[in-house]
Parts: structure tokens; C-alpha cells; sequence
DNA sequence: AATTCGGGGTG
DNA sequence: CACCCAGAATT
């Protein structure tokens, strides 16, 4: 058996850490938490967990802020599981607006049909039950768990590693995803009681105080047992690297799947605008076709045609958009899913 | 373990 | 422009 320094196989990278300082952490978070924490609509102890379900889903990889109208307007509309389940798929992607990720969308409802049809139209309670569920891994499955439900689970996202990373590990920064090794040296610093308030509390610190870029440290609570300051918060060596956007895939099939929300807007009104945008097969840019549409319409597809004028990479990318069910071929040409 | 998947706000 | 954001699924 060799060893290779990595900080996932090094068996130092989570090291045990002494009870007085792990009791001191854990009540200083949570008496932080109860002083500080922002009143986020889904914290509200009448909130369903089908509601605590939705955010933690909008909630991934996409800032709070960003998700607290969305969210709002989702619970609205539906309020249930089987409200979501029954909704047209076009109206969730149009819902869903530019979080980003729609296909978080996607697996949101196919999760809501699975609870609307077959667990009673209730979010299920264990973490083994939520991970059964499209669009939920480890870290939702134990957020909603623990948050909607109360369970004592294992709260492990981007905040909570860079936190206890820093606090009890002295580094910077956390490895790219988290191991099996990193979740069971965060299961120890779970309390046994209050361990919801240390979640969310975790979290929170992360989000607003142990921040990855400016960290409050000059104010932090933990200053003086913060390993990680102690040490004199030395940066980590290797940072990874971010990826491109401009140019990408990702940007393009961003721009068609608006194309398709404008689109599909504009048909909806009662003149009934044609809208020729693309076929599966083809890709229907020209002029003429562009006269035709609406304002809006014209500006969105204008804009795919600006980011690529390469025709069968568009249609490669639609054909998947198909296949992963974001778009659907109606009547002879490209939409939003009708189902 | 490494890639892919959106989009926008911020230093 | 680089980095970051309550990650998940696939390869």
C-alpha cells in the first residue's frame, strides 16, 4: 500500500481534534447562528418541507439572493408536490427563469410526480428515502433531512467544508469534492443536540462570515481557536481552475433555450405568432424568417446566430437539449416540452 | 477522480 | 477576466 500526499489520502488532512475546542466551536456557531442569521423565507418554522425541498434545489450552485424571488413565486404557484406534478413542463422551465441548470428544473418535477404519485404527496424524512429521488444527492438529501425534518444528518456543502477545513484543519480551501473520509470527519463535529442550528449554522458562517474570497477574520468569533488563523491563514497551493464560459456549449445552449422561452411567450399570445426557429434537423436562421417573428424573438434567436454561425454545431446541441428533455419537437419545429 | 451542466454578481 | 455560488450525474 503506498501513500501519495494528496490531502484525500494523506491521513492527516482531517486530523482528530480535541473535545474542549470542538464544544467550543460548535456553541459559538450555533449562539452566532441565533444572533445573526438572515430570515430566509424557507426558515420559517411554518414552512412545508416540501418548500425547504424547492430551495435547496434552486439553492444549488446559485446565490440566495438570486433564488429567494424565484422560490417565492414557486410556492405560489405550487404549493404541493402534486401541484408541481401536474404543472406543463414549458411553464416550470419559464418559472424556473435564469437560475441556470434547467435541467434542475426537470428533476425537480420528475421528483415531485414520484412524491405526488407514489409517497403520498409527502417529502420523504431518511436521508437513504430523499437520495432516491432524481436531482437529490448527498448534500440535499441530508439538508432537507436535517432542515425540513429535524434529523440529525451530516450537512456538507461548499460552506460547511471551507469552514471546518479552516477551523479544525488549518488549510485554505477544501479538495475539489468532498470524500468519504472528509463526510466522516464532518459527522463528528455534528452535536448531539442542536444539531440543526449547527447545520444551518455552519452554513451560514460560511455564507456570511468565513467567506472563500474576503473572510471576516478580523471579527470572527473563532479568531482565536481558528486553526487556519492561527497558522496565519496561509493560502492553499493549488487552486482549480475555473471554467470557461465565453464561446462554450454551455453558453450556446443557454442562448437557445432562451430563444425557446421567448419563443414560446410570444406564441402564447392570442394572435398566434408562427414561430419558425429550428427543426431538430435543421437550423432555420435566415432573414426572411427573422422578419417574421416578434421583437423579442427576432433579438433572441439574433443572438444565437451572434454566438455561433456554425450551423451543425447547433444543431448537435439541440439534438441534445432534446435528449436531455429541455426541448421537444411540436408541430414541425422546436419547443419548450409540452408534457 | 475528472467533466459537464447556467448564469450572474463581484473584486 | 477570474472566481464563486446551500451540487448532481455521468464517465
Amino acid at each position: 500500500m503506498t501513500h501519495r500526499a494528496s490531502p484525500e489520502t494523506n491521513p492527516t488532512a482531517f486530523p482528530e481534534v480535541a473535545e474542549p475546542l470542538v464544544s467550543r466551536v460548535q456553541e459559538t456557531i450555533i449562539s452566532w447562528f441565533e444572533a445573526e442569521a438572515r430570515e430566509l423565507p424557507w426558515r420559517d418554522p411554518n414552512t412545508t418541507a416540501w418548500a425547504v425541498l424547492v430551495s435547496e434545489i434552486m439553492s444549488q450552485q446559485t446565490p440566495v439572493s438570486r433564488v429567494e424571488p424565484r422560490w417565492r413565486e414557486w410556492m405560489e404557484a405550487w404549493p404541493t408536490p402534486a401541484d408541481l406534478a401536474l404543472a406543463p413542463t414549458a411553464e416550470v422551465l419559464h418559472r424556473w427563469d435564469r437560475l441556470g441548470y434547467p435541467r434542475r428544473a426537470l428533476r425537480l418535477q420528475e421528483a415531485a410526480r414520484v412524491i405526488a404519485d407514489d409517497l403520498g404527496n409527502e417529502v420523504p424524512e431518511t436521508v437513504e428515502e430523499l437520495l432516491e429521488l432524481p436531482g437529490i444527492g448527498s448534500y440535499t438529501a441530508a439538508a432537507v433531512a436535517s432542515f425540513a425534518h429535524g434529523q440529525r444528518t451530516t450537512v456538507l456543502d461548499t460552506n460547511v467544508r471551507r469552514v471546518l477545513i479552516r477551523v479544525f484543519a488549518g488549510r485554505e480551501r477544501p479538495a475539489t469534492s468532498p470524500g468519504r473520509r472528509e463526510t466522516e470527519w464532518a459527522t463528528g463535529f455534528v452535536p448531539e443536540q442542536h444539531h440543526v442550528e449547527w447545520n444551518a449554522g455552519v452554513m451560514e458562517f460560511g455564507a456570511l462570515v468565513c467567506t472563500a474570497r474576503n473572510p471576516g477574520c478580523a471579527d470572527c468569533p473563532l479568531r482565536d481557536v481558528c486553526t487556519w488563523n492561527r497558522l496565519g491563514r496561509p493560502a492553499s497551493a493549488t487552486k482549480p481552475k475555473t471554467q470557461k464560459w465565453a464561446g462554450t456549449d454551455r453558453q450556446l445552449r443557454g442562448a437557445i433555450m432562451d430563444a425557446l422561452k421567448t419563443a414560446h411567450s410570444a406564441e402564447a399570445e392570442p394572435a398566434g405568432i408562427s414561430i419558425d426557429l429550428f427543426t431538430t434537423s435543421v437550423t432555420v436562421l435566415d432573414p426572411d424568417t427573422l422578419g417574421s417573428l416578434d421583437e423579442s424573438t427576432a433579438a433572441a434567436v439574433a443572438r444565437v446566430r451572434e454566438l455561433s454561425a456554425d450551423d451543425q454545431r447547433i444543431s448537435r446541441l439541440i439534438s441534445d437539449l432534446v435528449a436531455d428533455g429541455l426541448a421537444q419537437e411540436h408541430a414541425g419545429r422546436l419547443d419548450l416540452p409540452r408534457t
